[in-house]
DNA sequence: TTCGTATGAATGAACG
DNA sequence: CGTTCATTCATACGAA
């Protein structure tokens, strides 16, 4: 996606060019009414639609939009989530370990779930490849996208809804799309 | 700097061993090439073959899997329509309320427009076209969810649509709960 | 200044 | 497909 969105937040008609607010901060009104929703009404799946309401709302109280919302309420969400799950392993024994609240360093004993392919019809092959011993670094002189002699539509099951219903007819175009951005500068 | 460029991208050499880090994050390479297709190309609904003919490609540049290429796709279409239906809706009696989307100032947006999915469709004039069974007019008092102070706190998931689709509703009651938060104090 | 914490923002993954 | 979850990056701010 692009990188470059939280840059610019609109100012809308007040502009402060000198990066002193690049990011959006809640004023004290603003947050009273989104704390209140949240906490008093137990809002919190508040939908496109009342994203935006809510956002015209608060427009009153300063500067805003809808994103900012939108990530309110999913980062109030999350990190509510993640305390409740890391009270949940507090040593029973006797010290308060309270190390919450942390940036994710302290290590959790969260299970890794690499459950793959669970749902998304694509069944790949599921294994985790290592790296190889040396990363392939992108070279200039990239040779020309390299024959797929072998079998690659083999393990694919297809049960995906977007089957065209052609089985592969525009491998050339894609093809040709691949090798076109060898090395463009445009990252 | 106008771009943060998320780091943790590919560490140039030696990609963590499995367990450290789970989640796939495309080279700059990988992007690249992934956002070619799509904006450039308007290459939005790769079918199976073409997943695993990109992620073949996009091999030599990391590792990555199809499921990667995959998930990509879906988020990136998923999340442009997220964000063109969160900076439309003028509200229907006609206020004056422009510029709602504002990052595009600088941005390197250069979506191109092509062909969407099957369900609406733009009119000349900028309306809204709804390709479905029905059309439903009028969004104005629809009581859509039941809080209003007490028994929210079940497990409320206010999916938009109630049937016929089409939020917007519940504009009624959320203008309450923000008024109701015009001077309280709290915290 | 440096460090730690709180939090806005981004995005990969997954659910229904 | 739209929405939600999980994890991470980035940054503002206050304490040491």
């Amino acid at each position: 996606m692009e990188q470059q969105t939280q840059q610019q937040i609109e100012d809308g008609g007040n502009n402060q060019a000198a990066g002193t607010n690049n990011r959006w901060a809640p004023t004290p009104p603003q947050l009273r009414i989104l704390k209140g929703l949240y906490y008093d009404k137990g809002f919190k799946y508040p939908t496109p639609e009342q994203i935006q309401e809510i956002c015209l709302h608060l427009k009153q109280y300063g500067q805003i939009e809808d994103k900012n919302v939108f990530f309110w309420f999913q980062n109030l969400k999350a990190r509510e989530r993640q305390k409740l799950k890391e009270f949940r392993n507090v040593p029973v024994g006797g010290s308060l370990d309270l190390n919450f609240g942390s940036t994710g360093s302290t290590s959790t004993d969260r299970s890794i779930d690499l459950n793959f392919g669970s749902r998304v019809g694509y069944g790949a092959d599921g294994s985790i490849m290592e790296q190889r011993g040396e990363y392939h670094q992108e070279i200039e002189t990239l040779p020309l996208f390299p024959m797929h002699g072998e079998d690659i539509f083999g393990n694919m099951k297809t049960t995906s809804e977007g089957g065209s219903g052609y089985g592969g007819g525009s491998r050339i175009s894609l093809e040709l799309s691949l090798n076109s951005y060898r090395d463009t500068d445009m990252a």
